[in-house]
DNA sequence: GACGGTCTTCATGCATGCAACCTAAGCTGG
DNA sequence: CCAGCTTAGGTTGCATGCATGAAGACCGTC
């Protein structure tokens, strides 16, 4: 699947993205767009084009008049977005098994292959990236680029990278995860649509609770 | 479940979106920012912002340097997009299943009653709106505000008013339609989360053939 | 008549300037 | 000492101007 990225102004969209989903500036800081377009060497047009994407997409909360402040989920929005998150992998891993022999397969293989031997080496920095690679593998391989896209949009707004990493460093959780998704594997294996899905949404299920129990429930200004 | 609809600037982005769902421009016209900027009487800068939502929302076409048109959705993203709207909306019905008595199911009752009615009348443009406030309120009546956002993005893609004209207009299909409609709020009735998820998607799924079978398999601008 | 090159026209992309407005700090009066 | 008001600083919101680039028309030539 091509998954294009104009070059053109994208690039300022992802990097400011990156910015916040980075933790560079905390939840609840404000993010001027005068220093942005100091920083990335343009205007502040363009900042402020990104930056409502950023808005729509939920990760920050433009006050009018006032400022861009970096947003943070609310629990309840984690929860809600696992949900989600649950029903389009699901929807994946469906889709996938529908289809015939992909390259996803064989790189779902050799991904489920290294995972096994990151938890031998107890090696979480690539388990967490083959946890990454091994989800993304699934909806990419769907062969649904709209579902590709709301995925996206989705991940994006869980601020993903800074949930998984606490969750992996759980002991018990890496093993029962990975017979998880050699569980789904084996599913779109067998062309069983069905299985595949409640396979995967277990999977999701399952590492949600555990995201969710490592997540502090923390809230901010009322 | 409190729908924010700040009137600042999303007035003209919804105006815009009004603009190109209603069909005023015709697929692959070009919006000229300068035209909506004098429509509207607003500058350019905020047209453009606004236009460039609608590029991300898949709505609109910006070609770099030449300008924005309105996008239509080939055949093949509202096969996706549909399969998208049934893992969604089976979600959503599962969702209001496992709550308990909600207003949204007297709402539902209602609009049940409201559209045997319409059925026997043969009002079909009553109907249309009735189906339309059945799956809304379904999706409201989750209580999952996520959901309801990529839900309103999801449809906004389909650009779904156009489409669901066509489809009620098929003879055999509002009555098949309505007893699917009745099945999922038993299965809701019930608490039955996995039945109504399974009715629900069965529904939009039998829906979406209808549309499918309905819409002219057309391309342009290779 | 057809083809190639140039040129005009037009729309976008971005930088900049200014006004509106919100926030907070400081000041004054009680 | 505290409360209310005033004022100053800062940030966004929008209008405007100019440069860039693309697409089509037009003209000259073969």
């Amino acid at each position: 699947m091509v998954v294009p990225e104009a070059v053109e102004q994208e690039g300022l969209l992802e990097r400011i993205r990156r910015l916040v989903l980075g933790g560079e500036f905390p939840p609840g800081a404000l993010l001027p767009e005068a220093y942005l377009a100091q920083e990335f060497d343009v205007s502040r047009t363009p900042v402020r084009e990104a930056l409502k994407q950023l808005q729509h997409e939920g990760l920050v909360e433009i006050r009018p008049k006032v400022g861009t402040f970096v947003r943070e989920p609310t629990r309840r929005e984690i929860i809600e977005l696992f949900q989600l998150k649950e029903s389009l992998e699901g929807l994946a891993a469906s889709l996938l098994a529908r289809r015939g022999e992909t390259p996803e397969l064989s790189v779902l293989r050799r991904n489920l292959e290294d995972s096994d031997e990151a938890v031998l080496t107890g090696d979480t920095e690539a388990y967490a990236r083959l946890v990454h690679e091994f989800h993304w593998t699934i909806v990419r391989g769907s062969d649904n680029y709209k579902l590709y896209e709301h995925y996206e949009r989705l991940m994006n707004q869980l601020a993903y990278q800074r949930l998984v990493i606490r969750t992996v460093e759980h002991p018990g959780r890496i093993a029962a995860s990975t017979r998880e998704h050699h569980a789904v594997l084996e599913m779109i294996e067998h062309k069983d649509p069905f299985g595949a899905e409640s396979a995967m949404r277990n999977h999701v299920y399952a590492s949600s609770r555990e995201a969710l129990i490592t997540e502090p429930a923390r809230e901010r200004r009322k």
